[in-house]
DNA sequence: CAATAACTGTTGCACAAGCAATTTTTATGT
DNA sequence: ACATAAAAATTGCTTGTGCAACAGTTATTG
């Protein structure tokens, strides 16, 4: 028998969920969740992407992106516009608001990365993040 | 500027997504879902503990596990009798069919982990396992 | 002893997530 | 061209999560 924590699935699992709950203390002054945030992270990045482009980038279902972009919406941080030459697509734009998180919110997580890494060695972290990718991509060919 | 993916935060987030996904497939054929694998497999363990106990060793908000075990209950795994001594305590027990998934669940999640793990030298291994536990500790004290 | 504090479980609320099914629109293949 | 397939977005459903508020019970303490 073995004991819950010593699950690898249970460690990688806490192990997300207190980074989690760090990350959301980090982002509440902008009203904003983690998730939010990375969707917002893809479109600072481009902007006018669709909904299927912002899921296949972050890996989630396009259910959860629509649900998403309504709240992101209602809290006017972006806007949805029909795309003029496919009218399957609807096209994601940042309002001003929208634009104006990224400074200080991209600031929190970042830092707020650095704090939680900043007990490893440069080496260390180099190989945890490696690994987490590998972990990610293995786990997903085993799914 | 940074990319969404280089984040530390949205490395482990995607980790353990996919870890789940696959735990959760493993899992399917028994009918229970990965958070309710861990709640049982405390059960497994030691039968009788209260909601809080559970909830303590899980690192679960109490409403969480409230609605865990109905959900549990309902599907018969797991029973609640109140605590003879003291009135606010409801104990949850393991029904016949909740101890017989024991073996075969274990299994699943068991060798998941060990096929996941097997890309990594062992040495690797328990260096991960160290830095996904130190993680987990250190971003719950920046919390 | 009586007032207050602490604990246990529950409910309600919001957000996230995956899956299934549906609708609308575009692409493909014969 | 027409039928079929594929893609995009949405809705509905279930589960999980945390937070806040609450009721009932037990502990503490002045």
């Amino acid at each position: 028998m073995e004991r819950i924590e010593d699950s690898f699935s249970f460690l990688i699992a806490k192990a997300y969920q207190q980074v989690q709950i760090a990350a959301r203390r980090r982002l509440e002054p902008f009203k904003i969740t983690t998730v939010q945030y990375s969707l917002l992270n893809v479109l600072w990045e481009q902007d006018g992407q669709s909904g299927a482009e912002l899921g296949a980038r972050l890996k989630l279902d396009g259910a959860t992106v629509t649900g998403m972009l309504d709240r992101l919406e209602h809290s006017k941080f972006i806007e949805r516009k029909p795309d003029p030459k496919d009218r399957r697509i609807n096209r994601v734009y940042l309002t001003p608001p929208g634009l104006a998180l990224q400074e200080p919110a991209q600031h929190a997580i970042i830092s707020l990365n650095n704090e939680i890494l900043s007990q490893f060695n440069p080496a260390d972290t180099i190989r945890l993040r490696q690994m987490l990718g590998e972990l990610a991509q293995e786990a997903e060919t085993l799914a």
